[in-house]
DNA sequence: ACAACCTCCTGGGGGC
DNA sequence: TGCCCCCAGGAGGTTG
């Protein structure tokens, strides 16, 4: 799924069309997607306007008007579609509606905008949660620093990794550890600072700490800038696919020859908890 | 506390 | 062409 740079393009993508814009309808196509909708889920958004479209970690928020914020959990295949035709420069209507057999959930602007909620998989969630009740709801509390944020700074891995056993690549993959990191990009952070994924988390210097800690916001925000990485499913709220995909240094390229300089490596796929971990053993260390 | 494994679900790709 | 198996960006849960 979307990791936070997918999350932060689709969220820079749907803001023109959501933010200040009042919900006309909502509509749920099925009772559930990962979990049940809330209660009277459409009922509740009609009628509302969105003040702010936010992410936090890998989760969508839009502020709405009664002090409710309505909650996107992207899952592994969700995707946000701003529906219709292209008018003119600077409109923001323009995605293809991508296949109607798994859209959920549609909702039309007063201002005649339509967006669609679509999700083969159905890993994806949403949910209506208090402003006020945000930061101690079980999605939220516990989660570790936006890693683009102040507060993730040089220290906190030295900080957070202190005394575990767990390998580097399963730390980085908790949330709690720090929020929006994926499989892609874990492994390619760890790739650029030549850090083995099964490396003891515990074990790394705090110097080599500090360049992970540089190696994760710089692909982190190279990423948001390419749009995210498409692999298959994802899509920004616009259609358009994703191009970090084409700058990956390992991820999806085993038995291709390690990109840093002068490594004589060949990329290997080995697996850790279930999920494929890619990296070179040769700098990888 | 932690690792390994399983689960939700659908679709695409490779092998035969 | 078809079938079967494996794999996939998440993440919560259960075991041991």
């Amino acid at each position: 799924m979307p990791e936070l740079p997918e999350v932060e393009t689709v969220r820079r993508g749907l803001a023109p069309a959501l933010v200040g814009k009042r919900i006309a309808k909502a509509k749920t196509k099925r009772g559930d997607l990962r979990f049940p909708f809330p209660d009277r889920f459409a009922a509740r958004l009609k009628g509302r306007t969105v003040e702010t479209l936010d992410r936090r970690a890998k989760y969508l928020l839009a502020h709405l008007d009664n002090g409710q914020v309505w909650i996107t959990h992207l899952g592994m295949t969700g995707r946000w579609s701003i529906i219709g035709a292209k008018q003119q420069p600077g409109d923001f209507y323009y995605a293809e509606p991508p296949d109607p057999t798994h859209t959920h959930v549609v909702v039309e602007l007063e201002d005649g905008g339509r967006i669609e909620f679509n999700d083969p998989r159905r890993f994806g969630y949403m949910d209506l949660i208090a402003e006020a009740e945000l930061e101690t709801h079980p999605y939220f509390k516990g989660l570790g620093p936006e890693p683009l944020s102040n507060a993730f700074h040089e220290g906190h891995l030295k900080k957070a990794f202190a005394g575990k056993k767990t390998s580097v690549k399963a730390a980085l993959l908790d949330q709690r550890v720090v929020a929006g990191l994926g499989n892609i990009y874990v492994v390619e952070a760890l790739h650029r600072v030549g850090i083995a994924p099964t490396k003891e988390a515990g074990r790394i210097s705090a110097k080599r700490l500090e360049t992970l800690f540089h190696a994760i916001r710089a692909v982190l925000e190279e990423a948001i800038e390419a749009g995210g990485s498409t692999l298959s499913d994802y899509a920004g709220a616009d259609g358009a696919q994703g191009q970090m995909q084409h700058r990956f240094r390992v991820y999806d390229r085993e038995g291709e020859k390690c990109p840093t300089p002068n490594c004589p490596g060949t990329i290997a796929r080995v697996t850790q908890s279930g999920r494929s971990t890619f990296y070179c053993p040769r700098c990888q260390r």
